[in-house]
DNA sequence: CATATAAAATTAAACGTTTATATTTTGAGT
DNA sequence: ACTCAAAATATAAACGTTTAATTTTATATG
């Protein structure tokens, strides 16, 4: 079997030299478009591919974008990471037909994180970073920044410098979903958060107090909790939250599988959704359609956001500035109900 | 800033040549310990970490697992590609301390995943492939079998040749979930079953076919539907299912996003589980615990066959032979009700 | 037309590793 | 102490690519 053709091959054929032929091929303006294109003629009938060793030995480019994925541990998480397979389908269509891959890094800990992305930036492992589960003051993002090495977070930070990211409005949607409860005459409203140290969960708070505050109502702090968004958590929450000498009517939660979490609480305790209290939640899968009953959502497809970012690791590795490479995308509110129920009760 | 210390770098530091650097660092049997020893000291102390395209360029060995995913579409399948995580997951943590990783090579349909597999051995892009969605008569199982190169598949098929696979048990399962609805009093078992081309749901038929008989039950082919596996497709033959003049009396999903679907189709129909009909489910994730009701289901954690797929992997490319590397795991049924109903309507 | 200059091509070295071949060292046997 | 084979190490080339430095070729200028 003929070996794989390499830039030898092509000069050999075009009687040109290896170096005019990579120059060629990297649309060099140091060589005329006649001997240009006679490289990328022969390049095509021999069905040559760049090789990426190569390429890398040489310059140390990649052509890598690392993904660091944390999940913590093998099964107890049950739901845990069902969005990672969506945002890198949506990164790898986004750099489809460019030689990037995205070559996952599972880690099990934030700490564990921190480690390898020290090791893939020393070790010029990859060309570029995407990182999920931001915190407020992101030791990562600090890092990085100081590196220089080009990255995209999935969520926000507080960090001082500008860096690239991509999120969801999360006060925004918050915003929308308590005044909406408001305004159906719900006064006890729970909110059931992502870990404390996460910035979105920060950011949803804020919103919640400042919505609740606009209305001239104050905010119970009994009624908002944090933990790692499984349904077994929702579930638990229903379970003390319920118990309450004046238990909340509403439940906001951060994602679908939380609210799945409630819903099967409800149904353990015999409550009933829009009788004894309601339940709406953010997510990315909409699935929440299929709930019984289904539930109203703000839902933005994971498409939108995990695309997005894989352009933007495209755009940032193409030198572009990170301050241009920043978007939050408002998700759309789907009514699925009235979301009233029987005030009086309490 | 220090270069990244190479062999070279430890060569200088222990007067030693590149050459039995790389072989002590390879444990080859031509150095001896004591200069093995110095070598393997040196390079810790200068933290040295083996450059892949180095070795890549010169051995064509690229450290690297692809893995193939198909996702036919951004958001209209929502929930599809939900194992995935867990599956790249399983197979990250089997090759944890290796230096391998894990590629993955998205694709939007079966004939991509085909014609990506081409160009990976092609171009020498991976040292061994992972893929799932096998179908009886497999034309990738065959390529790469022509071609001698590594593959572990999850899911099997009626390949002449014995390949490497991993996979769930679906006779078995089908058989126990068919042999207790028959004991509850079920005479009308429906199974909502994935396409009709992939080799595990082909299985489960069969084992469907066998209980029902083994039983003196004969199979009515209306109760068996094809498709991909969403909620959507789940409630969509509920809803036609149960406008048969003799409708089933109970339901076994292929997976819970399409079990849930059912259920969603039960709410909208008015129909109640347990009374109208029940569900059964096969699944990995077991986030049926958290339905409404909660259903049985054949609950096999994906983390099992996810890490046995990644040590098979690994074994493969150690040498192992693929007749050694086949691997059926049986899932527990968890029962979460007595999945009886009211027989005697019909 | 000769020359200066710009443009286009080539040469050669380098990236980090492995390995066939060559050379030196070691140590056992006399 | 000397020989000699075996063991250990060294040399050098190669994998495919890019790029600085250099040479050749084409173009413009007076």
């Amino acid at each position: 079997m003929a070996q794989r053709p390499t830039i030898k091959t092509i000069a050999k054929e075009t009687g040109l030299s290896t170096a005019t032929v990579s120059k060629a091929l990297n649309a060099s303006p140091q060589v005329r478009p006649r001997t240009r294109d006679k490289v990328l003629q022969a390049a095509k009938e021999l069905g040559y591919e760049l090789n990426i060793s190569g390429v890398q030995l040489r310059t140390g480019k990649t052509y890598q974008i690392a993904m660091i994925t944390v999940i913590a541990s093998p099964d107890d998480d049950e739901w845990a990471g069902v969005g990672y397979t969506q945002l890198i389908s949506g990164i790898s269509r986004a750099i489809e037909h460019t030689p990037y891959r995205v070559v996952q890094h599972q880690v099990a800990s934030f700490d564990d994180s921190f480690e390898v992305i020290k090791r893939i930036i020393q070790n010029k492992k990859a060309d570029g970073i995407i990182i999920s589960g931001t915190r407020a003051n992101d030791p990562r993002i600090s890092f990085m920044q100081e590196q220089d090495f080009p990255f995209v977070t999935y969520g926000t930070s507080d960090a001082s410098a500008p860096h690239a990211f991509v999120d969801t409005d999360n006060r925004r949607i918050v915003t929308i979903c308590v005044e909406r409860l408001l305004s159906k005459g719900h006064r006890r409203i729970a909110m059931i958060n992502a870990r404390e140290e996460l910035n979105y969960t920060q950011n949803r708070i804020e919103a919640y107090k400042a919505a609740l505050s606009k209305a001239g109502q104050t905010c119970d702090p009994s009624l908002l909790a944090y933990g790692r968004l499984t349904p077994a958590f929702g579930r638990e929450q229903l379970f003390e939250m319920s118990m309450f000498d004046e238990p909340p009517t509403a439940y906001i939660c951060a994602n679908e599988a939380t609210a799945m979490g409630v819903l099967s609480g409800f149904q353990v305790r015999g409550m009933e959704h829009g009788r004894d209290a309601v339940v709406i939640a953010t997510d990315d899968l909409n699935v929440s359609q299929y709930f019984s009953p289904p539930i109203t959502t703000c839902y933005l497809p994971i498409s939108k956001p995990s695309e997005t970012l894989g352009k933007f690791m495209l755009d940032l590795i193409g030198g572009e500035d990170p301050i241009n490479l920043q978007k939050l995308f408002v998700p759309d509110l789907i009514e699925r109900g009235a979301d009233t129920c029987n005030l009086e009760r309490q």
